[in-house]
DNA sequence: CTACTATTTGGTTATTTGGCCAAATACTCA
DNA sequence: TGAGTATTTGGCCAAATAACCAAATAGTAG
């Protein structure tokens, strides 16, 4: 049976597929749809190596899924359940200090 | 008028609070209910000066809340919205090769 | 005030990450 | 076959991360 920490390992891993500006926006713009991965270094703006690793990994961690047709691949989402995420997300406060119980 | 990458950046930051085993590990537990830095360290096996840390990191990221009483300090999450997001992660199958389209 | 407890901070080190460039693959089309 | 296009891989370097230990801080209790 695994344990909490092993399956925390897991789930951390696919998460952070997903915690870095750049993975984290072609997630976004694949919510709307596929892309290949030219469409997505013009979305990026690096080297195209570079957004290749990043898709790599993304496709290793379980969050991305490719399918090649003609000359390119196309990468698409392989969960739909960013978007709920990412909207509770953004209701977070990022804070500094620590809150006292009283005031 | 925040730009696409912004918007990402703000959020990968976030999500990068999620990603790593000890601080999810952090998180699942404090789903149950809040707790004190001292059972923290005990879950999670390391240094109390790491757990700190990290419980630091996930404050000012805001996915943390923290309310000092008597002489501890308790840590509960801020939202709500892991438990669902951690179900879908866990139907993603982690895949090595790029799929063909075809067989 | 002093000792004690819980937690945070600073310093150091080893490891990982992320970026670019250049080279290698893989595949299509003429 | 040979050129051309799309993508991946390998190498390298700078920067970020995460761990530990020791020391500082804040607050409580005697």
């Amino acid at each position: 049976m695994p344990t909490n920490k092993t399956v925390s390992s897991k789930r951390a891993a696919v998460i952070k597929a997903l915690a870095h500006p750049s993975r984290l926006l072609i997630a976004e713009a694949l919510m709307e749809g596929e892309m290949c991965v030219c469409d997505l270094k013009e979305l990026v703006g690096a080297d195209m190596s570079t957004v290749s690793k990043h898709l790599r990994m993304m496709r290793e961690a379980g969050v991305l899924v490719s399918d090649k047709r003609g000359l390119n691949i196309y990468y698409r989402l392989a969960c739909d359940c960013l978007g709920d995420f990412l909207r509770c997300l953004d209701q977070l406060a990022p804070k500094k200090a620590i809150t006292k119980s009283c005031c």
